[in-house]
DNA sequence: TGCATTTATTTAACATGATAAGTATTATAG
DNA sequence: CTATAATACTTATCATGTTAAATAAATGCA
């Protein structure tokens, strides 16, 4: 059997992990997780958008954007609006004080970005970057 | 900014999930979680270890193994072994029955991966191992 | 020896991941 | 028009992720 160590999802983890170690700290001095932060910055992005939309942005299962967005209500840095064509549906978006905290953030996040890219090389990045975008696609197409 | 999409993060986590979609509904057919199986096939690998070197060898954290653990030994699945000279430690094995799951499922996500194999091809797949290891030493290396 | 430190693991608390089931609203066939 | 199916979320449940604190055993040193 192949050996254990070259497992691909391990792979793909650890890589991960090591990228998040450097931008985890920061955003709990926000008072933020991780995937708290994908949804501001999808809605940055975005500029408001409807909850099914935000799970396919920020990459998140639709019962744990559920609870995120509870949560991040419940701080005032999101907002809901109703759509009244489709009462099922609601456009999400950031209040003032959501966009102050990505304002305060996403520089910061920015700069530690930088770091890595110098670490690493941009044209590795690049590469990286281009065999992941490709590897999605082709296990998406076939499934 | 750079654009939300081009995170590296998010694309690692998207390649792994798309990865991990053809994996997940076997393991789940044999009642494993994905990480439950990681630590089943580090066991298996190593042939028995203490508690902590089998989180990194599982990349779990060590709260998360504990619970495993005691969820794979109420299944008879595993075994610990005390140590005598350091009552700290315990060696975790496979049972037989942990042994049996195990060449139960290996085979069938060896196949499995074959799949992806083929589909994005053995160089590119390398390719990309090398790049992912790469990553991974580079950012340990500076922290 | 005795006690502070370090090491290995476990608990605790809160947040998210994953799957299934529930609810409300809209679209659609008859 | 109405019963039915599809859609968009939300709840519920159990397992894991993440951090901090607790526990317990081993080490180091006065």
């Amino acid at each position: 059997m192949r050996d254990f160590k070259h497992s691909l999802p391990m792979e793909l983890m650890r890589a991960r992990e090591a990228a998040m170690a450097r931008f985890r700290p920061m955003l709990r001095d926000h008072g933020l997780t991780e995937q708290q932060w994908r949804v501001i910055r999808a809605l940055v992005d975005a500029g408001g958008a409807e909850v099914g939309e935000l799970a396919r942005k920020s990459c998140l299962l639709a019962p744990s954007l559920t609870r995120i967005l509870q949560h991040l209500e419940s701080r005032s840095l999101i907002k809901r609006t109703q759509n009244s064509t489709d009462n099922r549906r609601a456009i999400i978006s950031l209040t003032a004080r959501g966009r102050r905290l990505f304002n305060k953030i996403g520089p910061r996040l920015e700069s530690l970005y930088r770091v890595i890219e110098d670490e690493f090389g941009m044209e590795r990045l690049e590469a990286l970057y281009t065999l992941l975008a490709e590897f999605y696609e082709t296990l998406q197409a076939n499934r």
